[in-house]
DNA sequence: ACTACTATTAGGAAGTATTCCTATTAAAGT
DNA sequence: ACTTTAATAGGAATACTTCCTAATAGTAGT
């Protein structure tokens, strides 16, 4: 996804396009990681000192509405990421780094679960937590 | 698993065998909820009105580290069960009721993602967000 | 370009789940 | 029963997130 693409569909629904906001999804296309509000906001700090922590997750709640960004949970934070498609968080217990991992089979497991269940499924959230190929060494 | 054999197990590791520990495991086991932390305390105190929150929150700690309940976060709070098979939860969005899914295949997604990965795994987490039959008659 | 409208923002206060702290209590071995 | 010290109760502290409100600025219409 292009951030001219999401400029336009925000602003087709009537949303106001920001300094703050096309900072934001900016740094989440652009980067690898899958940042804390704290981190998204420090980074947009440096572009634009003004900006405020609330409107960080303002724009955060807005782009995972509107599916976006993908938001998980890690240790009582919310990690964001631009990568929206079903796909496996691999989480560092010790570094904290999170490795995407796409995996086909994640779809056909939630049909299979959605039929036997009769849920509406929304979404999905799929994790491994363990130690990364770095940091394994020192657990071993 | 039962009551006694987790008593049993606690015991020979040299941990003290508490009235609040008790009741707290025995409420896991019986249940089909994924209590809060806070909802345990409150089923507890029925028997032992003095227990503490602080209490739930170690012994629940105690318990997830001798792998005896697994817990999940859903909405910025963690939820405890005494199943610790690995399978999907099903999260529903409208009451907060969570359903057990077993499912054979998760074992094999796990394995192929830690070869893949190099990561040394140390749980999974998989969860559905939707809406369960009761209420999804309701969003439709 | 100017104006009006109002969505969005900055900044901080409030809220909430969890962890931390410490004197007291009680489990379990002798 | 006595001793040791792990565990507890109760509340303070912490950390992330949401809420609140006056000020600001994006956008449509002129």
């Amino acid at each position: 996804m292009q951030l001219e693409q999401i400029v336009d569909s925000l602003r087709e629904e009537g949303h106001r396009i920001t300094p703050q906001r096309i900072a934001i999804m900016d740094y989440l296309l652009k980067t690898e990681d899958h940042p804390s509000a704290e981190l998204v906001h420090n980074v947009v700090k440096k572009k634009y000192p003004m900006t405020s922590l609330s409107t960080v997750y303002k724009t955060l709640d807005l782009l995972r509405e509107k599916k976006l960004v993908n938001e998980i949970e890690v240790e009582g934070e919310a990690r964001f990421d631009a990568h929206v498609d079903e796909h496996i968080n691999l989480v560092c217990l010790s570094c904290g780094k999170i490795d995407d991992v796409d995996e086909s089979t994640l779809k056909n497991i939630q049909l299979k679960v959605a039929k036997k269940s009769e849920y509406l499924i929304i979404k999905g959230s799929f994790e491994l937590h363990g130690y990364c190929s770095k940091c394994k060494v020192k657990f071993q």
